[in-house]
DNA sequence: GTCTATATGCGGATAGAC
DNA sequence: GTCTATCCGCATATAGAC
């Protein structure tokens, strides 16, 4: 498996290059250059520059799946918050995916159905957690509610880090430290159905991470 | 001014592909075969590809200040709903710009400030019209909640129909007729905060968009 | 496994005839 | 204004020597 250090240093390289500047920008030969070796050389481990994204992809569900399936015990606030943050950190640690949506679609059709179902599976446990939190009485929400509570979650973490380009100057490069601030802002959504005393942790949060 | 009708027809073709394949898949000799003239005769007209994105840029600019400046009089909810319906329709209508915002920016630079002043004239806006429905007593909102509600409706309108194609299959042409069910959704942002006899209106909204 | 060298094609952009 | 023809550069992908 482990056997050419090369495969791994390539794709290393190539996920740093691509979330800095793009999967557009970046062509095999930058990667191979990055890497001081030959673009032929790079050809040998990975025949296509697809292929490359394709297993970064594979990667990333890998990474991004226990982070949204491990929300089952979900019944505090602060539990939410946690479960966004490393939900917002996987997806900035593999942001190229979600940069470009639909560039990244359509070059790699490939992995429009894996998108869609990795979707999908993180609604459905978006749901699950705002139901969960429901049941446990943090905040009131009817099914609807949670259904559209669900879908802000998901659209916000999957799409948030693109926007924010449109209202704060670029980050240089490997700036994602922001995960706790989105996170929050996310919760922002859940603000307004949160009853009792889970309201305290609110208050903390909006100290903290507001001005 | 209309000296040449080829210079429109260019423009039009251009947004058109631009919308439907994505700028990034759309080279100027693909306009230049749409309109079934040469590449030549496009270079004309347009020195650079760059040239034919900026004048579609200013053009949105063009379309999308007076849905947003023209908010002054908001002061019910079906006012705000009116005004997303028009905003995302001139979203859409130019949604080429905002389908990949990393790429877009990366490739026209000269767009980043216009991008930039565009959003935060957008968000100006945004919470211009959330603080008039909580003066009018609409909605119940604290001057943070009115903040965070307009980042969250300015990036409703902004990325929502990019996030769209990963729960939905993609729409295979000029479909955008789904501007009104967006403005619905954008618009159960406020849901929580709206008091008083407005939730009739959300109600008869939720009974028309749900299921 | 790694290199050098190269084939092939496309997109951006230009020159110059009509 | 519009055409044909062409240059240039880059990116993908391959061939074959070491």
């Amino acid at each position: 498996m482990a056997g050419s250090g090369t495969r791994e240093r390539i794709l290393e390289a190539s996920l740093r290059l691509f979330n800095d500047e793009g999967v557009a920008a970046i062509s095999a030969h930058r990667v191979a250059a990055e890497l001081g070796i030959s673009p032929g050389n790079l050809h040998y481990h990975f025949k296509t520059k697809q292929a490359i994204v394709e297993r970064l992809f594979m990667r990333f569900e890998g990474r991004l799946v226990p982070c949204i399936d491990a929300t089952a015990s979900v019944t505090a606030l602060d539990d939410l918050w946690l479960s966004l943050h490393l939900n917002f950190e996987a997806v900035s640690e593999y942001r190229f995916i979600y940069r470009d949506i639909s560039y990244f679609l359509n070059e790699f059709p490939a992995l429009e159905a894996r998108s869609h179902a990795l979707t999908a599976r993180n609604v459905i446990a978006a749901e699950a957690l705002c139901a969960g939190l429901a049941a446990a009485g943090v905040i009131e929400a009817s099914a609807e509610d949670v259904q559209m509570l669900a879908l802000q979650l998901v659209f916000t973490t999957t799409c948030w880090f693109t926007f924010k380009r449109l209202i704060s100057p670029h980050q240089p490069a490997g700036r994602h430290a922001d995960a706790a601030l989105a996170a929050y802002y996310a919760l922002t959504l859940l603000g307004p159905y949160v009853v009792g005393e889970a309201r305290d942790y609110l208050n903390y949060l909006r100290a903290k991470y507001l001005r």
